[in-house]
DNA sequence: ATGGCATTATGCTAATGA
């Protein structure tokens, strides 16, 4: 099974460069993040490539879709147990397993009510993911988490300082949930590797400069983890015309 | 760096992002 997250930043601006890269990357699942738009229309444009589509929308901004191969239900539009205004997480079950596709909240500046959004978002989130573990549920929790781990994972510690993405707040919550028994698909295939980035800004010639953070992940829940084969990001995409400043991490797992 | 760049919208400026 293959699965991958992209923070698109606009689907109808990014269509072309998904559909492409869906024809050369035939994953079972593509969670994308950052639709910005109520179009539902657009998603029979991946008809045509064999995914049916699953969403949670809102106009403007967020907005999070899954695309699948095959038959899937939808478990929750909405995190569990927090109201939420905004259009950030959906969760599909297909075959067995969950597929929980999260946008989760950017949080700057620290001193507003940015960053306690953010906060309480993760902990009903990581109160939500550790009940699916006591169940014994299969998931695989992936999306744009706004998080950068560890140091290692942003280009500047100093140009990160103070930031919602190396918050401490916000790293204890995803190091909680690692401990849960989720493992981080991408940093275990790559451990101690330095420049494993996902995002580059726009800016300054952040991409040219290698100037990234990693802050799009892929969690595998413990039985499917046993069975992690690879993970790898992909920056093909990020080096087209009109790019998202997101690139796709991708990762392989064994069928249950 | 209240910076740079990109996207959306009862649009031509403001909000958001990371």
């Amino acid at each position: 099974m293959q699965i991958a997250t992209w923070n698109v930043n606009s689907l109808k601006t990014r269509l072309e460069i998904v559909k492409e890269w869906l024809v050369l990357n035939p994953v079972d699942f593509l969670l994308l993040q950052e639709i910005k738009g109520e179009n539902e229309e657009i998603f029979k444009e991946f008809e045509d490539l064999g995914y049916k589509s699953y969403f949670h929308l809102q106009k403007t901004y967020n907005g999070v879709a899954t695309l699948a191969r095959g038959e899937c239900s939808v478990v929750h539009r909405g995190l569990p147990g927090f109201e939420d205004l905004q259009a950030r997480f959906i969760e599909v079950e297909c075959d067995g397993v969950h597929i929980l596709n999260g946008y989760m909240p950017n949080g700057n500046p620290i001193d507003t009510d940015k960053f306690t959004y953010k906060i309480a978002w993760l902990n009903a989130l990581y109160s939500y993911v550790q009940g699916l573990v006591e169940n014994n549920v299969d998931f695989i929790l992936a999306g744009d988490f706004n998080i950068a781990p560890l140091d290692m994972d942003v280009y500047s510690v100093a140009a990160f300082a103070n930031d919602a993405l190396t918050s401490k707040a916000a790293r204890d919550i995803y190091f909680k949930m690692l401990n849960l028994g989720l493992l981080d698909a991408l940093r275990f295939k790559n451990p101690r590797v330095q420049n494993l980035f996902t995002w580059w800004d726009y800016r300054n010639t952040g991409f040219a400069k290698d100037n990234g953070v990693r802050i799009d992940h892929i969690l595998l829940s413990p039985k499917l983890a046993d069975g992690f084969k690879d993970a790898f990001v992909d920056k093909v995409p990020r080096l087209k015309d009109k790019p998202s400043d997101h690139t796709p991490v991708v990762c392989v797992v064994e069928d249950l």
